[in-house]
DNA sequence: AAATTTAACTTGACATACAATATTATAACA
DNA sequence: TGTTATAATATTGTATGTCAAGTTAAATTT
């Protein structure tokens, strides 16, 4: 078992972490009003019984998140809510069937529009990735080898031709977060073989954005990704 | 680097943060491989002319963002892409009219969705709510008054009714990051008065929730967040 | 009562020490 | 020589103490 023996893997949690974890819970359901005083660093380095040094980097990420303001010489004080600086997928629970269908539901939002705007702004490179992609899938499944890593960069390259930044920024976070949740197209990479009309569907997708005809692009993925959640057991849009 | 600690100049971010700030950007420029080891925080405490202290709260941010990866007992190493912990919109340069445009743009495709779920989803209450916004934004028009927050109010709303609840911390996020420089119907709030078919964009908006008309409300809302872009000397979606 | 000064408190930063863990060099052994 | 056990070293995690800078609130003075 070489693999144990990996960094990284048996990772245990610092204590600002577990502190910072149980304070931000405590923010979140709002047990002191935006604007009051935080309890000083003394105070909670005294109540979880740990030095001030794990309270700092633990206060430290709340502020970062705009959870907390602090000025030198007085308390912290607790945000309003609207000064979040970042957006996180970290504290949700895989569990929930519902949830996994919402966040399907938000990528199929985001890549519909994605294909919709690569097909109007595309480059000339675009459909050729986009075209090795799908070749590079094809002889996966034939190989019966895993075709996810291919699928993957196909879907990447549709908001990548969209031209928009952020939309592409905000997939890369997406999918190193929850990408492998979300796997819409797991159907790829399991060893039953491909599934005939999943390869189908990425080749419409790939044809419409290449013809630059946004509507049916966005037709053809959002079919694609419905269909997609549907055979892992899940219907998003209310789509029965 | 001396110059990192003038006390005197108002607004001096924290040390931890500028340093924070140089290592990232350092990272984005991928100065250093993914998996490879980063430099020690003795070695930067040295780089930077610092305390440990201030390096190790540096390096609790890139660690938290999923930038690095740390145990005891080994250095850090730089993270594979695609292990990002978390979505921020900070370090964009709000001089560039393009990447505002893009802002729009984004906004735009999930604000769209938003409405379309919410014509499907909403409850009862919803277009209670919608109503009285849009009354308090009439009202605080007539009266020459700021009408933004009544503005917001209904486009959160919106994506309250949507039912999804990615969509709607996201939006949360977004707006309390960028609504003010997003503010697409600034029309409202400046003090000549709302032109009427903003009014009239938010009560077609209004109704087509109300009577469950998904595909009209989204188009209105998409023709909405254009016109918005459009008065802003912006253009979305390539629609000219 | 109002203004000013002083004292106490709080966060920001630094220095040091030690514990826990991983890596590397060394020694022992086959 | 090559392999393995062991010791030395390096690195991060945590604790403690100190001081500086800035804020707050009480005390004092006017």
């Amino acid at each position: 078992m070489e693999f144990l023996k990996k960094p990284h893997l048996k990772r245990v949690p610092k204590l600002s972490e577990q502190v910072a974890e149980i304070l931000a819970s405590e923010l979140e359901r709002a047990s002191i009003q935006p604007g009051e005083a935080f309890p000083s660093e003394a105070e909670l380095s005294e109540r979880f019984e740990v030095s001030r040094t794990v309270i700092r980097e633990a206060l430290a990420r709340l502020k970062y998140d705009g959870l907390l303001e602090s000025r030198q010489g007085s308390k912290s004080i607790v945000a309003q809510p609207g000064s979040q600086r970042a957006f996180r997928l970290d504290r949700l629970e895989v569990t929930d069937l519902a949830k996994i269908g919402y966040l399907y539901e938000f990528r199929a939002i985001l890549e519909s529009a994605a294909a919709a705007l690569a097909a109007k702004r595309r480059s000339q490179e675009n459909p050729e990735n986009l075209r090795k992609h799908l070749e590079t899938m094809e002889q996966a499944v034939k190989d019966h080898l895993d075709a996810t890593a291919a699928n993957v960069d196909f879907h990447m390259e549709i908001v990548e031709a969209s031209g928009n930044p952020f939309l592409k920024d905000f997939m890369h976070f997406f999918r190193g977060k929850i990408w492998d949740l979300v796997q819409a197209d797991r159907d790829c990479s399991n060893h039953q073989g491909l599934p005939p009309e999943v390869q189908q569907e990425h080749v419409t997708i790939f044809k419409a954005i290449s013809a630059e005809d946004s509507d049916i692009a966005r037709e053809a993925i959002l079919t694609h990704l419905i269909n997609a959640a549907r055979r892992s057991g899940i219907t998003i849009f209310n789509s029965e």
